[in-house]
DNA sequence: CGCACAATTGCAAGCGCTTACATTTAGGGG
DNA sequence: CCCCTAAATGTAAGCGCTTGCAATTGTGCG
């Protein structure tokens, strides 16, 4: 794909002019060894020159209410003139609450989870939590190991997409006793709470959009993980109930790229396949589909409409603009740290089970 | 831009049915209340069982080498039997190691950065570290508070992208007394460690290529970031520096879209701006003027040329696939994870500062 | 078989906070 | 001016681990 490649001036003297191990070590143990390195205020140096006890500090720190204005002038004080950023580690594991939520994902890179994860990451935020994030691996291949290192964190709540896992894995999730919010899907045998949609129905409705449009001959692209096989089943099932033949399709291997919409249109034709549409379970690998139409000079949709899935930033500004499946990812966000902080109040939502559904944005493409 | 839209009939009975904040509440005041909730199994009880001090297993875990075969087995079967989690927070209280690496990034959605923090990720995770994401804002404005809590947690290590700030915020970093990284730029004057590439070297760069290329009338999409502006003034320097003109450019605020691309050139060339070659700080802007571009029934390059920025998975499966600067993120985080790892131990690594480069990827857009 | 030394293990003192409970101080009414 | 109650603050016991140091056990060798 590359016609040709040039290095830039700089970059000859500099790209890996140190390979990812040759570099030049030197000991110098005095630096982050043992606890003499750091010194940062405690509790007890600014209560020391505020004057007050260090329970005095921490209550003015946690629920200002109960101190007095004057002492908290004075301990405000204080803690300008140390410097004082409390030590939370110490915080949590005295108050049992660490303030920490865990999210797991399969992978960052091109992730359609990104817009939740931001929106969750920012309403905790508000509410003082933190996120950490685990990535499960886009074949969920690191999943026993993040489980174990992020619930040796002692989070407050755990965000989870589409792990299923064992019973054991379930076992030892619930055990830890703290809310668990499944997202972007409705499990059958939910652990907890659940904000998400049914891909079932999702690939149902689309597959009932494309026989109203008038399609008939159909080739699906879909990525191998279980929600897009969901999608690819309530698709074929649309078609089945009508009297139509199962559609032809190909499954990638995780994550979904652009490439892979190109490829696995090009094999399709290729090899004779003569669709009228194409539908995607991912807007990535629909973004690709159109590039190989158009590089075959065949028009959309006239000659071939596009589908996509997910309604990312860019699918509304291609040419033509990506007909799609709209999933509000933020809200799923919100909803979710929604869900959570409601649950650390020690309330109990009701439904804890939300369904956000999803919409056909019908563009130009289909 | 949307044609029309159609709900699904799932999505009739179920989409936001309940609203953001219209949800019941039922107060159950024995869930995560206070310290009775939680009943995780602690070293001491392991220990019981295993016959042995709190010591050996804390040794166990943390030095395996230290403790004997028979003692190792029988340790080995305790945390099976009661399912033991190390507490982590008390470790890393006790050990001034928290083992956590925060990582701020100005945000998630349409990240350049999201290659860089998912395999930092997993270099980290693979050394016993996990990542804790710190959001600054597309335009820093959390900075601060999300530095507070961040430095709350005592990291092990910093990873900053594009955060300047003031002396009194490069005092509250330093004061940390931890490693720092600033990747994805090389600061004048950096806190500690870089691993980044010069912004403006890449602006004269591409800058070098349009001039070798031929083209006459560039016009620049630009974001409103100090990188990109600093590409931007690397570009406009190149053409000065040979005689040419400053070129016409337009800005826009982060975060970077596609339809920002499209925009920006359907303006300038409404408003009777004619380029032959227009170059954007970012793919995503990149594919948006290629749309616009096909749109308006031009072609890719021959009535107009697009450069894009960063080489975004997508980039080489557009039609016509993309001319563009390919940044190695993978490798940004990979190297910044290995400095962290070495400092950990103690060590000083030397270059302290790496600079990556960047490469142009001459594809068949410009 | 006894001793020096190394390999294991145990003891116990924290790490920096939170919070139940006790104590002190402030405020109000009679 | 005193007593009662509420508000504010202090006391101190942990939270669950790590680790320096001491004690114990094991090993090799004379």
């Amino acid at each position: 794909m590359r016609a040709s490649t040039e290095w830039v001036a700089i970059a000859y003297e500099s790209y890996d002019l140190w390979g990812e191990s040759g570099v030049n070590l030197t000991d110098s143990s005095d630096y982050l060894r043992g606890r003499a390195a750091r010194t940062a205020p405690t509790l007890a140096e600014v209560a020391a020159i505020a004057g007050v006890s260090t329970a005095t500090i921490s209550r003015f720190l946690n629920s200002p209410a109960v101190v007095s204005g004057k002492t908290a002038e004075r301990v405000r004080l204080a803690i300008q003139q140390t410097g004082y950023v409390p030590n939370l580690l110490a915080g949590a594991l005295a108050s049992n609450r660490s303030r920490l939520i865990a999210a797991m994902v399969p992978s960052l890179t091109q992730s359609i989870f990104s817009s939740t994860i931001q929106s969750m990451t920012d309403a905790l935020f508000e509410a003082g939590y933190n996120v950490l994030l685990g990535l499960a691996g886009d074949h969920d291949e690191h999943v026993p190991a993040v489980i174990d290192s992020i619930l040796g964190r002692r989070p407050d709540g755990l965000i989870l997409t589409g792990v299923i896992g064992g019973p054991e894995l379930r076992a030892r999730l619930l055990s830890a006793n703290i809310p668990i919010i499944q997202i972007w899907d409705l499990p059958a045998d939910p652990l907890d709470m659940v904000v998400g949609f049914s891909h079932e129905a999702v690939g149902r409705a689309v597959g009932q959009y494309v026989l109203k449009k008038g399609y008939k001959s159909p080739f699906l692209i879909s990525a191998g993980g279980v929600r897009a096989l969901s999608r690819r089943f309530g698709f074929s099932r649309a078609l089945l109930e009508q009297g139509f033949a199962e559609p032809p399709y190909v499954v990638f291997d995780p994550p979904t790229t652009t490439r892979q919409g190109r490829q696995g249109l090009a094999d399709y034709m290729d090899s004779g396949g003569k669709p009228d549409v194409v539908v995607c379970t991912s807007d990535w690998s629909a973004q690709g589909v159109m590039a190989e139409i158009q590089s075959r000079g065949l028009k959309i949709p006239d000659d071939i409409a596009v589908i996509g899935f997910g309604d990312l930033a860019f699918a509304a500004d291609l040419e033509p603009a990506l007909t799609t499946v709209l999933i509000d990812g933020s809200q799923i966000g919100r909803q979710a740290a929604r869900l959570l902080l409601q649950r650390a109040k020690g309330l109990h939502p009701d439904p804890a089970i939300i369904e956000v559904g999803f919409q056909i944005i019908e563009r130009a493409s289909a």
